[in-house]
DNA sequence: ATGAAAGCGCTAACAA
DNA sequence: TTGTTAGCGCTTTCAT
């Protein structure tokens, strides 16, 4: 409510214009020319006066807004939030806000929340995209705003992007898998058929099958749709439990399938892995301590984060990001628990 | 990249003045008696040249910015990750972007963040705060920013608020425990003394020992420290089993601790219920199907954001709310699971 | 070494 | 029914 000091109320008070104000304020002073001893007088009165520069104006003025947008599918999905928070993080240390938004896998909700982001004129852009195609970014594109796309890639979209070895996981897991003995696989995977994640580790899986000489049915992928993910995989589920056509192993291919298969299996009272045997992509904590424990794929979480921001601040500080680290892959680990491990179950 | 269309463009390409135009789009035009034709003409040209508005201007020229803040301690929390995804989802109904901070229950930190809010304008805040007194929302009280404290409250801050009855769920959690016959529980807690939630858990834990004419002793209360939670617990846990001093129970004061200490009960395989039994305030999906499942007290986590976000969406729109819905108390539930229940154990 | 003035795009008194 | 003008607070070109 109180009203706020401007740079005109400073160069009022010290005689001086608005300009040498400006300049001084924005560490323009020796560039300038301004002496030292006016510039310690201005700053000396903006302590005084508490001054604080105004921030919209400034964004208004110049185009910079210092924010940044972050758009996922579901911030609630701790997979998500957990990568939302390194970003905040490393955000709030530069000086940037993040301004958070969740698509839940709504093609026309992202174009419109990028839309929006374009609008606000932020200084940056994170996306983990549920578009299908490149053209869907045009206008991002257009608008020359900086990005980066994590987790999820496009085909034909060479922005700035970082990923895990989506391929490589899978193929781990379902080596893994065979290995323990586990014949007929089936992944429950999220209904769209272009997630670039979900299509890498269908790949990885199938790869590991190949490996062995072993024929993949397409029947191996079942897909539900992202607003009925549990409802689903619970029909699924109950309907091969009592058909008997329940299949040897399950490869989870996200950490809410994962969890959600997990339940189901239990209230069906199927025991795991004694009678299916479950392995997820995407770690959580709390794997370590369910009933059983569960083995995943573990995906550097921080990591991402941190080389999005990295990758984010260099283009929007203009500097040039040599092209070997414009696309940026991430190891996984596979975490063995008892979820996958024959001769231990019940 | 492309050069924005203003509304002066507009203007120019139609001949009349930029206020009509900023008027019509504005929906004054009836308002001010700009004849419907001109309006018609106005509303076509805007589409025509894809006009649109430039919303960081109109904040800058009216204050308004069409952005909320949300301040919590830690946003990749579950419980807070979910109530910002629901304030996220009204948010974007009603046309406003969030901002989301996590505090990490820095003091500092949050100040500086209410600070940035103010800066930035946002129309309003919701925040759960770790502030010790009200004083330190002097700022943002003078600022005449509409805020909404949720989760926790202030004493002496008589601004809106959403909580859940912590006393009563901690309370109903003590009684469960008593009346299953547990006598001697401790309770695990995060550090700082002035977290309302935190203190309004352990009152009702006691008063249900009161109630029952059993003497509680200061030692029942252990509090870790925020950025080492984790560790601390394991110290205590690990200690308590060397010395024979675990307790018949251990009441949890949130989400993070009931996993910490289910966690290290089995690595130090100590049978829960069986030795010690557990449950925690503030539900979350998997303990449903850990080992044991896990007893807790079920927060309206959807509800706390829906109520949140209308409270601060009143004050927004001037909109008199009565004093009675000022500050809501929301009901919570205990969910018996496998944890607490004597005689089930192994 | 410093200042005057224009202007970013918009809204809102006040005129006409 | 429509237009003129001022100005939000800041940065920046161009003078001096």
């Amino acid at each position: 409510m109180s009203k706020k000091v401007s740079i005109s109320d400073i160069a009022r008070s010290l005689g001086v214009s608005k300009t040498l104000v400006s300049l001084v304020i924005n560490g323009k002073g020796d560039e300038h020319g301004i002496s030292r001893e006016t510039q310690k007088r201005v700053r000396e009165k903006v302590q005084e006066m508490n001054y604080q520069p105004d921030v919209l104006a400034r964004g208004f003025r110049t185009g910079k807004t210092n924010t940044i947008g972050l758009i996922v599918s579901d911030i609630s999905n701790l997979f998500y939030s957990r990568i939302a928070r390194r970003i905040e993080d490393y955000a709030w240390e530069h000086g940037y806000s993040v301004v958070i938004c969740s698509t839940d896998e709504d093609i026309r909700k992202e174009e419109a929340q990028i839309e929006m982001m374009i609008g606000r004129k932020v200084d940056g852009l994170i996306i983990s995209s549920s578009q299908k195609t490149a053209e869907s970014f045009n206008r991002l594109l257009k608008s020359g705003i900086p990005h980066v796309l994590i987790d999820r890639t496009l085909p034909g979209m060479n922005s700035a992007n970082v990923s895990v070895d989506n391929f490589g996981g899978a193929r781990m897991a379902a080596s893994h898998l065979l290995s323990q003995g586990y014949g007929r696989i089936k992944t429950f995977a999220v209904a769209p058929d272009h997630i670039s994640t979900i299509n890498e580790r269908i790949r990885g899986f199938r790869s590991a099958f190949d490996e062995k000489g072993i024929e993949v049915e397409d029947e191996m992928v079942i897909r539900a749709p992202f607003n009925a993910l549990d409802q689903t995989i619970r029909e699924q589920l109950y309907a091969m439990k009592e058909e008997g056509t329940l299949p040897d192993a399950i490869f989870a291919l996200n950490n809410s399938i994962t969890s959600i298969c997990l339940k189901y299996l239990r209230e069906l009272q199927v025991s795991v892995p004694g009678k299916v045997a479950l392995v997820g992509f995407d770690d959580m904590q709390h794997f370590d301590f369910t009933q059983p424990s569960v083995s995943t794929i573990k995906q550097p979480v921080d990591l991402i984060g941190r080389k999005a921001f990295d990758l984010l601040l260099q283009q929007i500080n203009g500097v040039p990001v040599p092209p070997s680290e414009w696309s940026v892959s991430l190891p996984v680990d596979l975490i063995v628990r008892e979820s996958s491990v024959r001769n231990n179950g019940q």
